[in-house]
RNA sequence: GACCCUAUCGUCUAGAGGCCUAGGACAACACCCUUUCACGGUGUGAACCGGGGUUCGACUCCCCGUAGGGUCGCCA
């Protein structure tokens, strides 16, 4: 048996980051067994799936290297299908007609919520044996309900939370097909996931109480039963249920926000599910090692501060060229040249060890590109009588000396003899003239990597 | 309210009855490195929700509490 897993957003909003951590598990279960991973777009909510989010959700899936094997299937052109099953369901009487109008169903959710049970459907629609039914309303076109079983349970055994059992006795008939005919969410992914032969179906915590129901429908069907394995929720940093107030909920802000796609899923393959003390590794080890005992049952809260070391982690060890090619695409989107200044691989090399994302790497690239102008504040700080004396001795050996770090160091150091200086006293000014802020790399390193036309240009600024 | 799920350091987690004096990672703190800020290195503090069982022995198994969460749509 091939395995076969599916990802079944719907296109109401962009990819979050659950979802996005549902597919990975799917897609590395999939890979993990030389399986297929389908793609399928739960679009029969006409009134909210928009082209916009479908759009979104295969853009965060395209960044994060999540590819589909199959599909991108689209249930709204699957819709002859789905009349060709409830008719057939009609037939055999696994189904039927309902004309309890919506209003009605409302009125009788509310008497039960008041009596504090269960809100459910009664079955007054429901044919059974000797039971006379009520004579059809006219002019009212009915749902379409699922015959469920009124005896026994319904069980599985969940990849991730283990045996999971419940009474049919607290399953009412829900609707499979609505007045205007279209089919519903539990009914369209039973007959999906039949037709594509998923075998096993990863999803969110939040379809647990849909599973019985499905596999009903399954059973009823004929067709075999999948395994299920629910996924946990993934909380917001401060513990509360994932929102917008998160901030970055979405797939795609994590690349505004300066993330590369390996850390986001580094993190995300460690949230809620390990390998003994492994921390860090490739999305290659992930597929070797990914199973589906070793993923938590509890939620997980989501911490930045996590994503950000490993963010920090593999912008360390990314080639330069990646690097400055990400960072000068954030510095065109802010209007500076990229090309305008030093060259950005070589400063790129520089800084990859200090930074935590690329926005951050963009800033520190920018002065590189563009004199950027220390605040009054700083000069009156860092720029006195006696630094700029310094500078100016110094500036005079830059001029002349060889144009390669060791050379610069050592134009640094006599300086320092020259002016009984200590070298924080020059390096700092030294950087606040070149760069606009008090801190950088080595400072030997920066300068060459300035140019010595750009570094005498900006030190007459200030001697 | 009913049903279902969950419960180990602040956070993510290891843990399949003795390997646990409970391990790793992020964060915190201290020290070291240092040409500033970072990086890095070393180290420290920090947890089994409570109560009952079962067992020679429970973080691990069972029950009951408690606390969180999910679901009860002609949404998905």
């Amino acid at each position: 048996m091939t395995v076969r897993t599916r990802f079944a957003p719907s296109p109401t909003g962009y990819l979050h980051i659950g979802g996005a951590r549902t597919a990975l598990f799917a897609w590395a279960y999939a890979r993990r067994h030389g399986g297929k991973f389908i793609l399928r777009i739960e679009d029969t909510d006409v009134e909210r799936s928009t082209p916009e989010a479908v759009q979104a959700i295969l853009d965060g899936m395209q960044w994060l290297g999540l590819a589909h094997d199959e599909g991108p299937f689209y249930q709204m052109q699957r819709m002859p299908r789905y009349k060709e099953v409830i008719a057939q369901m009609l037939a055999a009487g696994s189904a039927y007609y309902c004309y309890t109008s919506a209003e009605e169903l409302e009125k009788l959710r509310a008497e039960q919520m008041a009596k504090k049970v269960k809100p459910r459907y009664d079955g007054r629609w429901r044919p059974e044996a000797g039971k006379a039914l009520p004579t059809p309303p006219a002019g009212v076109s009915p749902v379409v309900r699922f015959r469920n079983p009124v005896d026994g349970v319904v069980a599985w055994n969940d990849g991730v939370k283990g045996r999971i059992e419940i009474a049919n006795a607290e399953l009412d008939d829900f609707i499979i097909a609505r007045a205007d005919g279209t089919p519903t969410y539990n009914f369209c992914v039973v007959v999906d996931d039949w037709d594509m032969g998923i075998t096993h179906v990863i999803r969110g915590d939040d379809h647990v109480n849909n599973t019985p129901r499905q596999i009903n429908v399954l059973k009823a069907l004929g067709a075999q039963v999948p395994l299920y394995a629910h996924l946990s929720m993934i909380l917001g940093d401060d513990g509360t249920k994932l929102s917008k107030r998160h901030g970055a909920v979405s797939v795609m802000q994590y690349d505004e926000d300066g993330y590369l796609p390996e850390a986001v899923l580094n993190y995300l393959a460690r949230l809620g599910w390990s390998h003994g003390d492994e921390e860090v590794f490739t999305m290659e080890q992930f597929v070797q090692w990914f199973d589906l005992d070793h993923i938590t049952s509890s939620a997980a809260q989501f911490n930045t501060e996590k994503l950000n070391w490993l963010n920090a982690h593999y912008i360390k060890s990314a080639v330069a060229t990646r690097l400055a090619g990400e960072a000068a695409a954030r510095l065109a989107r802010r209007g500076i040249d990229p090309e305008s200044g030093a060259p950005l691989e070589r400063v790129a090399e520089l800084y990859k060890e200090r930074v935590t994302n690329l926005n951050e790497l963009a800033d520190a690239l920018e002065p590189f590109c563009v004199v950027v102008h220390p605040s009054a504040e700083m000069i009156a700080a860092h720029l006195t009588d006696a630094a700029r004396a310094a500078l100016k001795v110094l500036r005079e050996k830059l001029a002349s000396c060889a144009w390669e770090k060791a050379a610069i160091g050592a134009a640094l150091k006599e300086t320092l003899a020259a002016c009984g200086m200590k070298m924080p006293q020059v390096a700092i000014p030294l950087r606040v003239a070149l760069l606009g802020q008090p801190q950088s790399p080595a400072i030997d390193a920066v300068v060459e990597v300035l140019g010595r036309d750009e570094v005498l240009a900006r030190l007459d600024r200030y001697i």
